[in-house]
DNA sequence: GACAAAAGATGTTTTTTAACACAAAAATAC
DNA sequence: GTATTTTTGTGTTAAAAAACATCTTTTGTC
């Protein structure tokens, strides 16, 4: 895919740039894939590009206290990530792995800085970007903290389906995690995930094949993630 | 206290304004106080205002499951908040109320919006702000979520100090918050802050005095926090 | 295709924490 | 100043979830 292309995929900022700009971010733009579980960056380093997600999916986790992640935010095509940590002149606060092979553009944050300094419009994307992303992340807080195994799990199935949608049949999850990525997600042990999930599909909420979760009663999942 | 003067407690916005865009936001700006406990704004309703808490402690919280709530953030003078549902065109998702009496200025959005489409500097200010929440807000889910009891308080009071800071006797904190409060803050029911909270004063790592906390041993609270 | 390694599944035990119950102290109202 | 409500404190019980232990299945490698 040619570089040209790639930028045509990110129109928030291609609309907003001068014929100059639009030249010189394709100068620095860089393009690479990742493979599946490839690491993109990770925590403590020292954010230098605004990263765009052209094909795949990503998650964005934290490593807490003995060797256990959570996944904070799922990203799917095209979404920007990897600004924030750069905006507050931070280092990265959080890690991000392709959950499938994925191609990323990046582009200096410098450069970034540059163009939102002449585009208020552009300035506004990424606190609209950043707003939302905030105001998931409290509400993630406290599903997470208050709610049992089986909401938490219950919330992280829609959350996978809300996140990345799902196929032609209108209910198996374009997602495939493992099991550990679930838990991950859904702040439990992978024994428990399993054992939950297994639950799930004997209460005929959901059906598994392998990692391919089908959705078959989302009122009821919907029901036990807003009661804990 | 004048207007005047509150806007001039507000310099990232005071200093990047026209006179006639000065003269604009003391006409629409407003301050009022608040009470102790007294709700500020409530989890659905529509923002319009941008808030500053001139004096005063706030706190930013969000109802689950079970009436239990979960502090997300807390406020300190000179700080702004409030404007984060108003960036995502969302009802807010948290609440607020003030821990003690406090005095707020609020200034409506619209005219906030117009001035940061007007000045780069102005939405960088913004921009800082929300990516610096973001990564708090990722951090304390891995915190809350992973970590037991002890650690979780532990992380609770340091969260206190770095926020509130301590009186002239370098380790007494400047907030002094109910069991509840305290409860809420650290994701456990408020007979495990009660019961916490004297272990570790029997412990000698703070001493207890009511609802003021002295930190006696900083390092040891720091340990029990990062190992969970 | 054989082997090793990783992922998934399931049962059992132990730890953690919430829930409950009640008493004492403090704050507030009258 | 007394009564009432709220907050704080403490012990006990029950529920939830982690930890642990195996075993099976799948995946990947040579």
């Amino acid at each position: 895919m040619k570089k040209e292309d790639v930028l045509g995929m990110m129109p928030e900022l291609d609309n907003v740039l001068t014929p100059q700009e639009h030249d010189q971010v394709l100068e620095e733009m860089q393009v690479r894939s990742y493979r599946k579980n490839e690491p993109i960056y990770r925590e403590g380093d020292k954010p230098s590009h605004l990263l765009c997600l052209i094909s795949g999916k990503v998650k964005i986790y934290k490593d807490g206290v003995g060797g256990r992640a959570q996944i904070v935010r799922v990203m799917n095509a095209i979404e920007y990530f990897g600004y924030r940590a750069a905006f507050s002149d931070e280092n990265y606060v959080t890690a991000a792995a392709a959950f499938e092979p994925s191609i990323i553009a990046s582009i200096p944050m410098d450069l970034i800085r540059q163009l939102i300094m002449r585009n208020p419009q552009l300035a506004w994307f990424f606190m609209r970007r950043l707003a939302i992303a905030l105001g998931r992340s409290d509400a993630r807080t406290v599903n997470l903290t208050q709610k049992h195994i089986r909401g938490r799990l219950a919330e992280g199935i829609l959350f996978l389906k809300e996140s990345y949608g799902v196929n032609e049949d209108g209910c198996t999850l374009n997602a495939c995690l493992s099991r550990e990525d679930m838990a991950n997600l859904s702040n439990m042990t992978t024994s428990n995930a399993i054992r939950t999930l297994s639950v799930f599909a004997q209460e005929k909420l959901i059906s598994l094949d392998g990692r391919k979760i089908k959705i078959l009663n989302e009122p009821a999942l919907q029901k036990i993630s807003k009661k804990g």
